[in-house]
DNA sequence: TATGTACCGTACTGTACGGTACACTTACGA
DNA sequence: TCGTAAGTGTACCGTACAGTACGGTACATA
């Protein structure tokens, strides 16, 4: 799918030479976080090296290992980073005006776009393959990922009292439904690989039906258990 | 896609004892693969080593070598293997009689227990983590993984009546939002950890909400667009 | 001028692992 | 009983890689 949503600025290093040492060892930190989160999206754990960080960074390993110690907890750094990003992608996040159907379509493609930009597959893979080994970092992706981005839905549909006089746990399963409807098909496609080039207005369509079966079909004052 | 390199006779040893070296040899094969599914599904890809295969087959690594050429290739063919047996358990399911909800409950705890088994979240974790380094296998999963049991699902529906007068993509947006509703949030669940340990009522209480709620919103005769 | 901090460059160590070589053994069939 | 094919056991090779050691540089502060 697309990608970019998530280019790294963050903090830029302002203008370090007028401030002493400590600013230029953070930024100097923060360039080696950024490209270690470039090499493992790009190349996964098991696969970017150490030495091909050198190379990206410049400077020496050294330099490297005095800061983040070992591999692995680099590895938890860059992951905390990704997700920090994603966070803040989704916390600016401006529900439009008009009716709850609109409002649904609108946060259907946000949620698209976010689920299954480059940056968030290739860190959703690496966590999953790596899951085996880094246990905590499974659960950390999943609290800060799947998990929040449900509780995300949950919450949008209380602000709209999408489901008027719904207990809580109907809304839970609702949101359940639109969120497994709108990303499960193709987050796992996107998980094991390119695949044949999508439809690029898929998301849209999906998004669409999406919202659109949610109103007709769970939104609205509760019904009755009786069809 | 049904991909050359990756081919298994699949046969069952037989009586060995009776027939030549040839049968000998089958018996060999087939349990240094299942010896290696057993260690890829544990350790994933890049943790199994040959050293511990050959200390679980016994034998030598010569053997191992002389039968499948080397790890990427026994990779495949274990990919395969598991893959094989997933299908063969979905082969046999025959359906029970009775009303669709209940069809659907039944259809719904077949596909829970089948994707989140313990040897099908191991797969797919591997799979998932090697997609960058194998995207063939990956594409070889979906097919015969995901989008089969999709199609399953589109069958199951078309069989069952279960949407008379609906066109054939809209019984395939139904099913992505039976499957959607039924999977996606234990299934991603399972592939970032163990996590805590769910309720075990959960996959009753979700194929129970998934084929009562699709029974009540989607089944039956086609509804027009309005509301 | 002296000192401490951050960083560089490079060579090195230890080790794990995939894969190979090769001599040896076993079991069958002619 | 001999030939042959399958399999065994072990030692070994080459390489990739995480991590370390260490001498040197640039620069800011005192």
């Amino acid at each position: 799918m697309n990608n970019s949503a998530l280019q790294i600025p963050l903090e830029s290093p302002g203008d370090v030479a007028a401030e002493p040492l400590m600013r230029v060892a953070r930024a100097r930190r923060l360039l080696i976080l950024q490209e270690a989160t470039r090499l493992f999206l790009d190349e996964g754990y098991g696969s970017a090296t150490t030495n091909a960080l050198v190379a990206r960074v410049g400077g020496s390993k050294s330099t490297i290992y005095s800061y983040f110690g070992n591999k692995e907890k680099l590895f938890g750094a860059v992951v905390d980073h990704v997700l920090a990003q994603l966070k803040a992608a989704t916390e600016d996040y401006d529900p439009p005006g008009g009716d709850l159907e609109d409002c649904l379509v609108d946060l259907g493609m946000k949620l698209q776009t976010i689920v299954l930009s480059d940056d968030h597959i290739a860190l959703a893979r690496m966590v999953i393959g790596e899951a085996h080994r880094f246990p905590e970092i499974g659960e950390i992706y999943h609290e800060h990922g799947p998990a929040l981005a449900q509780r995300g839905v949950v919450d949008f549909l209380l602000a709209h009292d999408a489901m008027p006089g719904a207990s809580l746990e109907d809304i839970r399963d609702a949101a359940e439904w639109f969120t497994g409807r709108l990303i499960h098909r193709a987050f796992i496609r996107a998980l094991c690989g390119p695949g044949t080039d999508a439809d690029p207005q898929e998301p849209g369509r999906i998004a669409q039906d999406a919202a659109r079966t949610f109103v007709q079909r769970f939104a609205g004052p509760a019904r009755g258990a009786a069809t």
